[in-house]
RNA sequence: CGGGGCAUAGCGCAGUUUGGUAGCGCACAUGGUUUGGGACCAUGGGGUCGGGGGUUCGAGUCCCUCUGCCCCGACCA
């Protein structure tokens, strides 16, 4: 029952690039397309984006945020304004220089983040203490011109969703960053089933012209770190440079405090690399874009067995994301393989044995598990399974989380751990930025964040020896 | 952007050393038998051998060049 079922999708542990990129194709998540650096998402694979987008859309609407649509064009001039944005970006940034056979008199930049855009917008509707705060969120993609890439976790194009607020005080802009940042985690551990690490960047990892930037941080199965989610206190660096001014209840003109927080489609990455085995895709029921998947064991007695899969079907279609499959051309095995790679969660068969005792199996893709259920159990059982298996799937990462977190008192330990195991490695560093770099020269590690804690714990940085009461983590990362 | 590898049917590959009719497995189509962990038989369709240029009577094969993808670094969500 453990191996070989597919052979279509490279071991794990033999090449975990490869088996990553096998599982996106086989499950038919994307492929790639003909222009470099970006891919095809496919339906099923963008199915699990209109989910992610429904989970966390509530999320912004119960937290007071509304939608709004801003241009994917960026004139020059207005990208330039604030200076450490623009370095930032810069790199990354595509032109378009000509309409038809025109060559443009401004360069327009496609959006590789909308700060510049909005803010422009804002420093026009904001004008009294009356109008803020401002919650806006833009679902939109963006474009960055990436040098190396790979499908979800790093592609020229991509989706996601980008929250900008401007609010009258820097502790309201806090709270709301810290609020997001929570919304963020609360929907990676619960919907997604991926623990995460919260803490804050710092000064040289965060976000090119925030004041704070505060993270998410997972870890995928081959032990590297990945940033599932930011959200930055913009502090006043953009209204100044772009003039968004209100007038206080002071009589008096001060500039807004912003926010912006984002994720993207590099989290179906993430749902992959966490969960993801060596049979393919495994979802978490509440991120799944189908929950359970019926197939009939038709054999002599294919009529009965298809009339009862229907009855079962029309029944489930009502309260779970059920699909009935009932194509002929393919054998139970084949199917069976056919759902795991493609990571449903719960199959329920029901062939001529279960007719006659009214039964059905149900297996869950997270265990293999298999269990009789009787039919008129079945909605109960199945609706406490798929709740089991959202817990057991975080649990089940949560301990490979723990299991690689490592604690180093030395630099000589950290690289050891670096080279030989990788994960999370927790260190008293100095907060000092050449440490830091240091680290990250010598080992390919980088600081992944400043955990949030209460306990403070003295020790010495592992690059300087200076005595310190901060401990950090860092790992190699996406 | 540096270092390495790969490119032949949808996918995985052989053929390249030694230039001489484009092959195999899977997938696909049709018909039949099957169906509790990737069934079987029969028949059939599918190729500018990644693109361009060159050498040659003749290039998948030799030479030059461009492009794409993968891996490892640097940069980033």
């Amino acid at each position: 029952m453990d191996k070989d079922f597919v052979k279509e999708i490279t071991p794990k542990t033999q090449d975990f690039s490869q088996w990553y990129v096998d599982v996106i194709l086989k499950a038919e998540l994307a492929d790639y397309s003909p222009v470099r650096g970006c891919m095809v998402i496919k339906p099923y694979g963008y199915s699990i984006w209109e989910k992610m987008q429904q989970l966390l859309d509530a999320r912004f609407k119960a937290t007071g945020h509304k939608n709004a649509y801003f241009p994917i064009f960026i004139p020059e001039s207005l990208l330039q304004k604030e200076a450490e944005h623009v370095e930032g970006f810069a790199p990354e940034v595509a032109w378009v220089t000509h309409g038809g056979k025109e060559e443009l008199a401004e360069r327009l930049a496609v959006r590789p983040t909308s700060e510049t855009i909005i803010c422009h917008m804002y420093s026009k509707w904001i004008k009294s203490w009356r109008d803020l705060p401002v919650l806006l969120n833009q679902w939109c993609n963006v474009v960055r011109w990436e040098k190396s890439t790979k499908p979800f976790l790093r592609t020229a194009e991509f989706l996601w969703q980008e929250g900008h607020t401007a609010h009258s005080s820097f502790e309201e802009a806090e709270e709301e960053t810290l609020r997001m940042l929570e919304v963020y985690r609360d929907f990676v551990e619960t919907d997604l089933s991926i623990p995460v690490i919260k803490g804050v960047k710092s000064e040289n990892e965060k976000f090119a012209g925030a004041l704070k930037t505060y993270t998410i941080e997972t870890l995928m199965g081959d032990g590297r770190a990945l940033q599932a989610g930011t959200s930055h206190n913009l502090g006043q660096h953009f209204a100044k440079a772009y003039d968004i001014t209100y007038l206080d209840k002071d009589g008096k003109l001060k500039y807004v405090w912003q926010t912006s927080w984002g994720v993207t489609t590099r989290l179906i990455g993430a749902i992959i690399m966490v969960h993801g085995d060596d049979r393919g895709l495994k979802l978490p029921p509440k991120i799944a874009p189908i929950q359970a998947v019926i197939v009939p064991i038709m054999g002599k007695e294919s009529e009965t067995v298809l009339n009862k899969a229907q009855e079962i079907y029309s029944i489930l279609k009502n309260e779970i994301l059920i699909e009935l499959d009932d194509r002929n051309e393919y054998t139970p095995g084949w199917k069976f393989n056919e759902w795991e790679m493609k990571g449903v969660p719960v199959r329920i068969e029901i062939g001529p044995r279960d007719i006659k005792n009214q039964q059905v199996v149900l297996v869950r893709r997270d265990t293999g598990e298999k269990t009789v259920v009787s039919e008129s159990e079945l909605l109960p059982r199945l609706k406490s399974l798929l709740a089991d298996i959202q817990i057991n799937m975080f649990n089940q990462a949560k301990e490979f989380l723990n299991e690689n977190i490592r604690e180093v008192k030395n630099f000589d330990e950290f690289k050891q751990i670096i080279n030989e195991k990788r994960g999370f490695i927790k260190a008293h560093w100095c907060k000092n930025g050449e440490c830091e770099q240091k680290i990250k020269e010598e080992t390919g590690a980088t600081l992944r964040c400043i955990p949030f804690s209460n306990e403070t714990t003295y020790g010495k940085c592992i690059v300087c020896n200076k005595e310190t009461d901060t401990v950090v983590y860092f790992a190699k990362s996406y």
